[in-house]
Order: structure tokens, then sequence, then C-alpha cells
DNA sequence: TCAAAAGTGTTAACTGTACACCCATGC
DNA sequence: GCATGGGTGTACAGTTAACACTTTTGA
């Protein structure tokens, strides 16, 4: 026999570096290991609706951009019983989220995944696994703008890019790129409280990606 | 509570036409019924292990493409129990295949994916998914080559990715694209057989390939 | 007026695409 | 020798990538 469970990969950035949200567990075989926060899936629940469930009573956070990644089923990947996990990945901003540990749970924190700890089961695996779907997603949707502020500069988006995709971006190129597509809204305000000039401010609006899409419009880089 | 399954999305090309290969219940609540042939999952075999198992048996393929494509666990998709299933999609050869029903199956064929008869649960749905993927995955990773034997020339790979994507390709444009990237070997033979020009064949390897993304190449189109 | 970051212009290289054309072969 | 499909050359258009440059603003 088997359980079914979900695990979540949220995905976060702050000062240009990519993390990861952990949990420490309190108990099990896993007791004092970080892993991925993850839940049993309950009757009545879809696997989709198990991993908003997680990530909400965590965060207060609905609406957002959360999708499957893989479904892990080794035989032996937990030591005690039979598991099969779905992995579920998302973006959000850490800013927005009061990081808290469950009542099972040691710990809970933000991760860079340049310093991660040790990973219990096959939650190293599984992450790998979704750093580079993310990697992957990330230049061919527009779903880096869940890392922003509804209003931002370019130059904080070209950030986010760099971040996730581990590399470094030409700004002209960049800054042309991306208003070619006719996807952002130039906010018609200004940067304040910074010691040189301001920057523009824009924002994303899903509805008009969608509008886009429905004429051909691809997302990339 | 809830059961566990795999289906196969098990996709062909035949005459230019992409098609699937389904099953028809003979007992339960789809008897008679057109559906993805799949099964439970049994103790001591991962998913992957499952879906390689209902390939085989079928036909006595092994060591092929076969990719996960997505867990589907809506409650009410099964109308008499809970079951979540998780779909894997593979390319092969008709030809190759000794089409027959299993032992709780009317019968086995391979449709076009043009004309599909009604089908089981959220087969149909599965199967969109499943199109879509197999229409984005042909374009980045060389794995069209399984629809294909062994020793092949550029006009029937052309055919393939026509069939696949349902567009038409360019003749001159596809040849030097595919050529360029020094991914097929040259078999020096030509076709046999026909009332025109012979072509050259070629042939895919796994290695040569393997060997190309180690040193950053991407295959595209 | 200087530093820092915003924002613009220009160029050369590369790639995609369309299409005209030549070549080999069986009938 | 002609129809059929294999195979090549070329030229234009659009995109990418690199980098020099100008502008704005707070200190």
């Amino acid at each position: 026999m088997y359980s079914v469970s979900v695990d979540n990969l949220i995905f976060g950035c702050r000062d240009g570096v990519l993390e990861i949200f952990l949990i420490q567990h309190a108990h099990g075989p896993a007791s004092g290991k970080w892993g991925l926060p993850g839940d049993w899936i309950k009757d009545g629940e879809s696997l989709e609706e198990a991993a908003l469930r997680t990530l909400s009573t965590r965060t207060g956070i609905t609406d957002i951009f959360l999708e499957q990644l893989h479904t892990f089923s080794s035989i032996d990947r937990h030591p005690e019983e039979r598991v099969i996990t779905t992995a579920y990945y998302t973006l959000i901003r850490p800013q927005d989220f009061a990081t808290m540990a469950g009542s099972h749970e040691l710990d809970a924190r933000w991760f860079s995944v340049n310093q991660l700890p040790p990973l219990m089961y096959d939650h190293q695996h599984i992450l790998q696994r979704g750093l580079l779907k993310l990697r992957q997603k990330v230049r061919h949707e527009p779903i880096g703008f869940n890392l922003l502020p509804a209003k931002f500069t370019l130059a904080e988006l070209q950030k986010i890019y760099e971040a996730v995709l581990n590399i470094k971006l030409n700004k002209p190129n960049f800054r042309r790129k991306m208003l070619n597509m006719n996807l952002l809204i130039d906010c018609l305000e200004k940067q304040t409280g910074q010691a040189h000039r301001a920057a523009s401010l824009y924002r994303f609006d899903q509805s008009i990606y969608n509008d886009l899409k429905t004429r051909g419009f691809v997302f990339e880089l």
C-alpha cells in the first residue's frame, strides 16, 4: 500500500538572490532535518487543492501562480512507508509572507538556493528538478512578475531574471525587449527616494497577456 | 480513500498522420468505451515502472522514450471511486507493434488524433494536454526519431514533424537546419525502390546527442 | 559638479524565410 | 526526354548582441 502527499517548492527573490522556503521537521524519521513544506492529501480535495492549502495556511496567499512539477514515486524515497508525492512550484514575494513553522515543525525559513542545508528524503532531487523547470518556465511565460511588487522598475525586473537564471543580462537590450512586447503598462509614475535619477514604474496585467496570447504572441526571455 | 493508476499516451505516425493507440473496455462503468491503456499501480513498482509495464506487456518494447506528462486528481474524474492517475507519453512505430486487446478489453487499435471516438472519463482532457506537450517537446528534444525506422531520409523526417505539429515546413530550410546540427549520421547508403532519384539515408544516435548536449548544444525545431 | 543609475542610438553579425534553380533516376 | 522528388544557392528581412553615448537627479 501507499500514501499520497504534496510538496511545495516556494521560490522567492531577495537582494538579487533566488531563495526557497523550507521547514524543519520536529518528529518522525526526518526529525531535525530540513525539507519542502507539504502534507498528506485529504479526502475530497484534489492534489492542486492540497498544494494550495499547504501554501495558503502558511501565507494567506490565494490566487497565485502554482503549477505541478512532477510526481515522484520511487519505492524507497521514504524510509518508513511508501509515499507517492506530487510536487508543485510557485513564486512569491518573501516580504508578503509571514514565515512561521507549522505545529509539527521546529523552524521555517528562507534559504538561498546556492547555500542549502542537507534535505530530507529525496527533496534535494525534487528541488534540483524544480530549479530546472523554473528556469525554463520563466523564459517562456511571464511569471517572474510574481516576485515583484505591483509596481516595479525595469531594473528590478532585470535583477529578478538575473537571479533566477543565474546569468548577467545587457541592460539596453533587456529594456527594449521587454518594452517592445507591449506587455507592460507604464504607470506614469517615477520611483522615489533614491540618490540618483528616478526610474519609471511599470506594472504587469495578466489580462493583457491573455489578450496578446490569443493573438498568437509568445513571451520569450 | 483513493487508488493510484497510470495511463499511457502512445503516439505513432503513419502516412503523414499522427495517431494514438486506444483500447476499448469490456467491463466496468466505461464498458464499451474507448480510452487510454493503463493499469493500477502494483506494490513494489514506481509509476514509471508501471507505465513501462503496461507498454511492454502489449508491445515487447523496452528502452523507449517515455516521459511523465501530468498527474490528474480531480475528485470526480472517475464515476465510481476516487482514482488519481499519472499519465505518461511515448512515441513508437505502429509497424513494430502487434496491436492486441488485453484480457479485460474488447478491442485495441490506432486512431488518428483528428478523428477520435468519444473517450471515457477525462481521457479526452488528458489527450489534449498530451498533444500540447508532445508538440512542445518535439521541437526542443530529438524525440521525433522514435517514429521512424533506424535509417530514414530527410523527407521522411520532415513528414513526421509536419504530422506531429500539423504544419507545413519548407524543404530546403528544414534540410539545412537538420544537417547543420551535426546530429545525424550519414549512412552513406541510398534509398531503393522508388521511381525517382534515391535519397540519402541517415540515422540518429542518442550518444551523439548526449555528447553535443554536454557541450551546450540545444536541439531546436 | 560629480557620482550613479536611467535611458537612447548605432552598428555588425547572425538567423529565419522565401524561392529559384539544378541534379539524378525510372519509366 | 520528361516527370518526380532529391538536393543546392542566394538574397532579403528581421532579430540579437555589443557597446558607446546622453540624460536626470540627489548629494
